[in-house]
DNA sequence: GGTGAAAGGTCATTAAG
DNA sequence: CTTAATGACCTTTCACC
């Protein structure tokens, strides 16, 4: 679907003030109630606004450290054995990706601190499936998860 | 913080039911209204829960390709002003970290397309500062920014 | 547990593309 | 003619005492 600029400065207001009342957006808006009732439907159902729920942050019990681990699938093993495998066991892996390049498999980890880490990567390289993994440590997120500004940018040059 | 399992529990319900009111989530952990209200206080003050706003999906309004890219920087310059650059011209960057390893920071990308994908990677390679970039395009998002797991299994060998 | 108040869902009307 | 916005009604629910 294709929002408009409405759409866009609704969602950067629910943003920044999270628990708004819909009819305080309206006003701020300037248009009716129901507009934004229907607006925010329609943004559900289209898949722009995939989901409003509480956003666990795992550094917020411990979990600080950030790395991404690149993953070599065994030739004659299938990719879905492997990443079904990685979901189930690690749950410190909060995303995965099959990739083209160098290896088969991105993903994010996170962790305690080096050592709970080293414990993290040595738990994927031993399952079944996977051949090599090679890692590097986040020393800074900068930005992470930001849609905000393309959702502007592609609204601002549709307008 | 250290969440309990309680803590949880009511995280997962109200992932599952996102805006399930407060009575019936204590009504279904079988807990009094005041404890719920004072948990969700608590994980939010504590960091654990960040935000509980509408999550934008750029795949919902037409960026569905997902892309990794690794930047070089220019040896005299420092990371700072790259990254600001960055996340000041490039929109379609979501992710943006400073890491160890052969690269210096890695990005990730969303795009309409093949032809708008390259077209991002060149704007990102053109910004003063750059020296190089190398990508690798996600073939299938398995996971992304999953943390229930995790929260589940710290909490149960708490427990 | 009761009470005041506000939020959200629905609908008919109206304006606009 | 289709689509969307408006304003008001009504029911339900929440937070407070």
């Amino acid at each position: 679907m294709q929002p408009d600029d409405l759409d866009a400065r609704l969602v950067q207001l629910l943003t920044d003030h999270p628990q708004l009342p819909i009819l305080e957006c309206a006003r701020r808006l300037g248009v009716a109630r129901g507009t934004v009732t229907s607006r925010l439907a329609r943004l559900q159902a289209g898949g722009v606004i995939s989901a409003i729920v509480p956003q666990v942050d795992p550094a917020g019990f411990g979990y600080d450290l950030v790395a991404f681990c690149s993953v070599d699938i065994i030739q004659n093993i299938g990719h879905e054995p492997v990443t079904e495998a990685i979901l189930a066991a690690i749950p410190e892996v909060t995303d995965l990706y099959t990739v083209t390049g160098d290896h088969d498999l991105h993903l994010r980890v996170v962790a305690r601190n080096g050592q709970d880490l080293q414990d993290v990567l040595d738990r994927i390289s031993q399952l079944p499936g996977v051949a090599r993994t090679s890692s590097s440590l986040a020393l800074r997120t900068h930005i992470q998860g930001r849609t905000l500004p393309l959702l502007h940018a592609v609204t601002d040059s549709t307008s």
